[in-house]
DNA sequence: GATACTTGACAATGGTATTGTCAGGTTTCT
DNA sequence: AGAAACCTGACAATACCATTGTCAAGTATC
């Protein structure tokens, strides 16, 4: 996470942020929460990281993105992951990034105004 | 209240669903939930029922369809009064019915497949 | 072989949703 | 006037959810 040391395969192939790079205790701390969570969230349908061929778990950075999601919907907004499962399949359905949308016409910080203080924007700097 | 009436004042006004006509009592008999839970809902910021003159709460037909949402994704879904608020804003904001699009496109049926046995469509008769 | 991963189970903590009640006061209806 | 239903605010019990944490037995990686 220094720099972009500019890898490259000769396309954006290395870097892509769909790719499975990080293992669970890698993931956990890239995002601060207990490896059991991770686990529960993908138990609960919400994150699908890959597998190696020999079942461990690669979280991409798409993944890490979703999780980051996920927990400032239930840490900063109050959410439960029932109300994110149908929020994330609403996007889906709309195919709109209506998440985003919340943050750009202010909604948490105006009504749900409760221990919002930081973190306006979860998606993992690589935007 | 044994039938209609034709009050009428010459306008569809006395039948207007938004107009509001049931105190709390009536209204949660309705919805079928304590009285308590609509003052619940109410300090959520999830419905405002009028008021008369005097400060007593008056239900409309559409307030009723609105806790009937709230029901059927608190109870059916598991979603919680933070996830409940969201969605509606969802909706001011983006001006859509999409509560009614996951009934349209069979969301709930399909994942949420938990206790969701009946009411596949909490909207008040009237519709 | 040591370290980290896998699943499955169990548990403790703190929080939410709902119902319920009680008290003191106001409104409504008969 | 008096009963019944409303108001607010408080307090509480129940049951369920989210998160962290651990333990055990087994597999993968270095």
């Amino acid at each position: 996470m220094s720099e972009p040391v500019r890898v490259s395969i000769g396309r954006g192939d290395s870097r892509d942020p769909k790719r499975p790079v990080y293992v669970i205790s890698v993931a956990a701390s890239i995002v601060s929460v207990h490896p059991r969570t991770l686990r529960i969230y993908e138990d609960a349908g919400l994150v699908c990281p890959a597998r190696t061929p020999t079942n461990i778990r690669l979280y991409s950075e798409i993944d890490i993105r979703r999780v980051m999601w996920i927990r400032h919907l239930t840490q900063n907004l109050g959410v439960n992951l029932a109300g994110v499962r149908i929020l994330f399949e609403l996007e889906e359905r709309l195919g709109t990034r209506i998440l985003e949308r919340l943050y750009d016409e202010g909604v948490d910080a105006a009504d749900a105004a409760k221990s919002a203080d930081e973190a306006p924007e979860p998606s993992a700097s690589t935007a």
